[in-house]
DNA sequence: TATGAATGAGCATTCATTCAT
DNA sequence: TATGAATGAATGCTCATTCAT
């Protein structure tokens, strides 16, 4: 039954290929008009499909939002780990991460914007997650549960390397969480910046920026900090 | 005709009164709804005015939107003008500075996150502007130049305070927009961190721990950097 | 305050007859094509409102359909109550019970079908009823049981005339509510007859024969009855 | 070409084979859910065939449901026609018609139900019956016309039944078509109670029931009737 | 001035049916 | 033959905005 198995090889992989096309263009979408403005017809009409085929491979709107944004968080987590495995010291470790962030951020647009901005369309989107999955395990299983779960990860991945660079005594013996979130912060409101322009540095110079403040600091001569 | 002026000041006044008060209440639908999940109905019933009221006072929903923002900029700028003017050292004044935008942002929640966020929101809210603004002198003559314009003068006060600092030698020789700009973003980051829990840190804590970071960051021993 | 009040009132009417009306065209839909079949736009262009405004007046596609079956029920209810109460023999009532509800039938069409027979649209629509209820007292209180209720008010009427009619001798003595029931059962499968024809009686014919089998069946000779 | 034959005859049969099995499936789905709330796909689950196989078997939706129903009368045709013929009084003969369609009804569910009462939707099914079969002999060569024919001879059975039983003087004089109608319409009302409940008496129970009040009616003493 | 009423344009979603393999 | 894929046409419902009083 190999021609068969063939065959159904075949389907499944233009299936899949179909459902990555359509979250492109349903990427594309969100990223121009946001969660709430863009509409099926406009991601139908991007993918080249009706809106009817849509829904053979999605469930709903929210279902092709959630797709997008947690395979690109898996990329992340992927990406994140591989750089925390590296033989660097952490200095080198978070300019990677810097990098590979701020190009990630660029890459997808307002879709992360989406993601830590528009609050109640999540609240909105992931309702169908953890209320419906009681009575039969559906498409969703623990979305939001899984997905904060997943965003844990990489924080905890981030919180390591600053862990090894203060065990290492390169960084000052700081709250290792806080030093984390400190420096997610500073990525986050680099990139989501509103009206507001900067220079329009590129990755590199916007990366050496971001590190050089993360590392020294704004003060010229530093007194005796707790961590040192 | 001073009985007419005097009734013409009242029923001004009457006017403002209604203004501020629907603003009031469509801020706090905004903040719990975001831009696009809120509706005029919502709006008119938290307001207890009937919906063609809101029209008469304003133009749209968007117009509505822009109202709360820009006097929420003025509120802002007013208060960070005063922040430099004060006699204190840089590093304290930036301590103020934090403090009082940690709890501005926490304040006006959503409402800062739309701002920052919604981008496609926003090009949608000021198309209205300039370009509705030529055949008639609308309610929002030079709307998103007024606004980027109030945007730039609290970004120059940041400037001029940093500035001021580095010229003092309290902080080392950094271009004073990058720094700027670096210290918005942090603020920005701290409070718009999506799904991440941070340990919900008050005012008072997590104003110590930005400036501590923006301040000495994370390095332990700082080699000869360059602005020093 | 008197005009006010008049001004008031006059909306309320205003708002009362197109509720009505809207009901009306409805009615006409309904009867021409069924619950299922029937869509809004119909309605609205049956009524001459748009779309949205049959939803100003009405909650739902669901709600307009039970306010017109419950409004109906009442009507019915009340005819029936009349004639129970007036003095005559339970045979006349009976024709005269008959001769409404045929006529009644005849009215309403297909709404009384759809209530009887659209079993599972009925079931979809009442679903609203008794668990949304719950949470908040919403347009529909009770559905169901307040609809049940009144149709068991109506047969118990039947039930109660027929009991005078054994009381008095006029009757048999046979089981009240079976007998009720089979004297709803011949004037609903009277009417609702499917395909077939009848031979087209009016309304006058049609209850002369049904209350002629209803009374004395189609047996030339009774032997000895149990209830006699 | 025996062989050929054979082929053709065990293609044949398999073909049968599947159609019986639509229909079967399709009976169970339309009597859970009636006409307009069953869809394509529901059958198809049921019914483990793909939605397209459905179509190679059956020109459309209504086309099964045609079957449905027409093969239920074919049978019914027949169990009557055999009652008919029996060696037995009218009385016996009725009481066997009884229980055999409300056993019938009870076995066939909702479907009946669809056939008597949502007329819209068999308005809708046989429009496609005589209009469409102009331009090519299809499926349905005369639908409504056989399908009434099919209910006519139902019906003249029963007429002929009662008419034995006029002229052996067990029934009174009485017109048989008015009489088989209103012993049809007590059978329908019956069964097609909508929301109301009798007392869920089993088949027997119903039968005696229902041809007592058939036979006797409900008045006590019979003065001289018409067709006595 | 204030507002209840009205609506056009949309929106996510569904479904009977057809197509391509 | 059998079927997964595709879709046009609806469908119930919503909302920012305008109208009439």
């Amino acid at each position: 039954m190999r021609k068969k198995d063939l065959r159904f090889e075949r389907k499944q992989n233009r299936r899949k290929e179909n459902k990555e096309f359509i979250l492109k263009a349903a990427e594309r979408i969100f990223a121009q008009k946001g969660y709430s403005l863009a509409t099926m017809d406009d991601i139908a009409e991007e993918a080249q499909f009706s809106k009817a085929t849509l829904y053979r491979y999605f469930k709903s709107k929210s279902d092709i939002f959630f797709n997008i944004i947690f395979s690109s968080f898996e990329e992340t987590h992927q990406k994140v780990t591989k750089i925390m495995l590296n033989e660097m010291n952490a200095e080198d470790k978070l300019r990677e991460l810097i990098s590979y962030i701020i190009s990630y951020y660029h890459k997808k647009k307002n879709i992360a914007r989406i993601l830590f901005m528009e609050r109640s369309v999540m609240k909105k989107i992931f309702r169908i997650g953890p209320e419906t999955q009681i009575s039969h395990s559906s498409l969703h299983p623990k979305i939001p549960y899984e997905f904060k779960a997943k965003m844990e990860q990489i924080f905890n991945i981030i919180c390591e390397i600053i862990n090894k660079g203060i065990e290492s005594g390169e960084f000052r013996k700081v709250d290792v969480r806080d030093a984390a979130f400190i420096f997610g912060a500073m990525l986050r409101g680099f990139y989501f910046k509103g009206p507001l322009d900067n220079k329009g540095y590129g990755i590199s110079k916007s990366t050496d920026l971001l590190l050089d403040f993360f590392l020294y600091g704004i003060k010229k001569n530093r007194e005796a900090r707790k961590g040192e």
